[in-house]
DNA sequence: TGCATACCGGACAAATTTGTCCTTTAATTT
DNA sequence: AAATTAAAGGACAAATTTGTCCGGTATGCA
C-alpha cells in the first residue's frame, strides 16, 4: 500500500503529534524507539516532512520535532502521503496504465474507482491531531509489543 | 498499489483470456505488444502464473499461452495478485505494523478495514474471463493509444 | 532424424527503495 | 567564546524490484 518511508513518516508524525499535544518536544532517538523504526532512515523521512512544512524541527539542546497547534489541527494523512509517496497511488490506474481515465479505462476502472475514492476520502478527512489523540487514549498503537 | 510484476500479470492474463475465449492461443511477443510491457520481464511473470496453474502454456510451434475454459471461469484477480505479490496488501496493516489485528490496532485500523475489505471483495469476485469479455466488448483497455 | 518454434530457467544488470555513517550547521548552556 | 546538543545533509551500502540475455528443453513438422 504505502512505502516503508511513508509508513514511518505517518507513524512518526502521529507520535510527534501526540507528544506535542502534551507540550513535549521529541528527539529522533525517542521517535524511532517509540514507533519501532530505523533511526537514520526515519531522520531522512522527517527531513522531507519538515521541508514540506508538515512537521516543525528545532535544532540544538532541548531541540527536536514538534507539531504546532496549527499543524496538529490542519495537517492531514493525505498531505503526509503525498509529500513522501507522491500522488500515484491516489490517482493512478490499478493496472498500471499510464493514465487513469474514463476515456480508455482499464477493465477494473469502474469497480476500482469507488474504492480509491474512499481511500482518498479517508486520508483527506483525518488529521494527525485526531489520530494522535486516539493513540493518547490507548485506542491505537504505533508499535506492537509481544 | 500493486507491483509492476503484478500489473503486467493481470493485464497479460486478461489478454490471454480474451484470446482464449475466441479459441486463439497467444505467444509472448504478441502479449507484450498488446499490453505494452517488457517482453522478457513479462515472461518471468507468466512463468509464475503457469507454475501456480492460473495460466496454461504450451511449448513448441503453434504453442503459447492460453486459459482453459475452467481457468477462464474460475481464476479470479485475487489468485493472480496472491501468486505474484503475496497476501501482504490484502491482509497487512496500513501503517506497516507487523500484525493487523484488533488486539493492538494502529490508529487507522477501523477506518482502513472496510476499504481493504472492499478491495478484497473486488478481487475475489471478478474472474479473468469476466474482465476479458469486457475488453472484448471494447469496454476496457489493456494499453492506451494516443 | 533433423529442424524450427516457443516456453523454461538461470545468471546477470540496472534502477529504485531502504538503510547507515559521518560531517556540517544551528541553537543552547556554561 | 567554548562546549554541548540535536537536526540537516551528503556520501555510501545493502536489499529489493525491475528488466535483459542466453542456453536448455519440449513440441510439432517435414
Ligand atoms: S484506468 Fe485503470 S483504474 Fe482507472
Ligand atoms: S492494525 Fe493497522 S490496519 Fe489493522
Amino acid at each position: 500500500m504505502f512505502s516503508k518511508a511513508c509508513e514511518y513518516g505517518i507513524r512518526a508524525s502521529i507520535y510527534i503529534g501526540q507528544q506535542s499535544a502534551s507540550g513535549r518536544r521529541v528527539g529522533l532517538k525517542d521517535i524511532a524507539a517509540e514507533i519501532g523504526s530505523p533511526e537514520a532512515f526515519t531522520a531522512k523521512v522527517l527531513q522531507q516532512l519538515v521541508r514540506a512544512q508538515l512537521v516543525t524541527s528545532v535544532k540544538g539542546p532541548a531541540g527536536g520535532f514538534e507539531l504546532t497547534p496549527e499543524q496538529l489541527r490542519t495537517v492531514t494523512l493525505r498531505e503526509i502521503v503525498v509529500a513522501i509517496d507522491g500522488g500515484a497511488m491516489l490517482q493512478g490506474c490499478a493496472l498500471g496504465l499510464p493514465q487513469c481515465s474514463a476515456k480508455q479505462p482499464c477493465p477494473m476502472h469502474y469497480q476500482f474507482l469507488p474504492i480509491r475514492d474512499q481511500l482518498n476520502e479517508l486520508l483527506r478527512t483525518h488529521t494527525i491531531g485526531e489520530l494522535a489523540s486516539k493513540v493518547h487514549e490507548g485506542l491505537g498503537f504505533l508499535k506492537q509489543f509481544s
